[in-house]
DNA sequence: TGTACATCAGTGAACGCGCGTTCACTGATGTAC
DNA sequence: TGTACATCAGTGAACGCGCGTTCACTGATGTAC
């Protein structure tokens, strides 16, 4: 079943010629490209969880406009995605902070952080991989650790584990180390199961609680 | 600097005839050439650490062969890629034995084979990537989750969380699903760094040694 | 108020790319009788 | 012992592939004077 590329439609008009159907912007108005041009770009990658079916042309073909245009707004295809990935993984931020919002105490605020964490990357498992598991060769130059971090809201995690430090709950000392192991942890089984669906796993939302739990026993001060 | 493609030694003769290096196999020695394809597939991996610098045809022209003739031996070109790291990945279980050999206790030994599953996956980033950070879509047919638990020795990992088991040193029950956070947490730290090295991570070992640290708190009876 | 000019927002066509893989074939080796 | 035949271990040539990216150009819009 295969289907037609996806074109924006094309208004009211009975014939609309090829690229005709997007009128060109005024002068000043460039920027409105570039965000049809991440819109489209988002849709198709949700469409298809595969970067490589976003390609330069189907993007292009999407907004209505020829491929040569996408580079008056991004250097090359890799910054185009990464910026795709970056905008959409800004829903983490909120969702971490909604599901911080009920909690007990500022363990639990921790803990309820990390299992946002790991249900938006396995609900977003292509975006995931891209801003988290792409090698470095292919990274595009301006995808900085700044930006990276900024990603998933590592200072907000930061301040998270300092809440618990001043609390009593995680034992005294710099929290970034901390947060740093906690991060790795929760993504490597972000990253298992996103790259290995077909492992045999035990049931997964209990095996993300019981790593939860591990880790909070493992921050516990007076070990 | 650019390099002529690696070719095999052509012996003593003075004038090597293109494809003549290699004298073909006799009836029944066809696995040799087999052999040789890994070999030469393995050299490339290591010396260019880029899956995509090992392309049929360079394996080939080093193996001083045509084309066609790997697909004698491997179904395609993620078989062959797969079948390399496999292969390289046997010495893992070695030196995990190794690393286990002079501890003090059973926790100890589990330690000391975290430490030798990050250390050797840092130190074959390239194999480390292809055997556990590949999309499924990617992975070749035949990748079953049984081959891919020997490949790091899985079996031996949860033998030795039964030992911390049995010993009173993690608190009493599956060792299952404490190997598989325990597993989770270690390829999350390896895997960031592989991925990642451009991050400011403070020093490496330490950040390791805490970790591993943190999760023998984690799994401590009594929690 | 008119107009030469600058600039912006795109277009159209093509390049270059080596790659994985397939297909029909061959020549040497072994084997049945 | 000779020979027709089967099989094995390869070869040679080509297909198909859409892709990212670049380059020279254009037409509409605004602006200085």
């Amino acid at each position: 079943m295969r289907e037609e590329p996806i074109r924006a439609p094309a208004g009211g008009a009975p014939e609309a010629q090829p690229h005709g159907q997007r009128p060109r912007a005024r002068r000043g108005e460039g920027e409105r490209l570039r965000e049809e041009i991440l819109a489209a770009a988002e849709r198709l990658l949700m469409e298809t969880d595969d970067q490589e079916a976003v390609s330069i042309r189907a993007v292009a073909d999407a907004v209505g406009v020829t491929p040569p245009s996408i580079y008056l707004h991004f250097a090359d295809k890799q910054d185009l995605i990464f910026a795709v990935c970056e905008r959409h993984f800004q829903r983490f931020d909120r969702m971490a902070e909604e599901a911080a919002a009920g909690a007990a105490d500022p363990l639990d605020a921790l803990r309820r952080r990390g299992r946002a964490y790991i249900r938006f990357g396995l609900e977003n498992p292509e975006h995931y991989r891209i801003l988290f598991m792409t090698k470095p060769a292919r990274q595009p130059a301006m995808w900085t650790p700044e930006r990276m971090a900024n990603a998933f809201a590592f200072w907000n995690h930061v301040a998270a584990v300092q809440a618990c430090v001043d609390a009593g709950l995680i034992r005294a000392g710099d929290p970034l180390p901390i947060a740093l192991q906690l991060w790795a942890s929760v993504h490597g089984i972000t990253a298992l199961f996103i790259s290995n669906p077909d492992f045999p796993w035990p049931d997964r939302e209990r095996l993300i609680e019981d790593l939860l739990d591990l880790l909070v026993r493992g921050t516990r001060p007076g070990g």
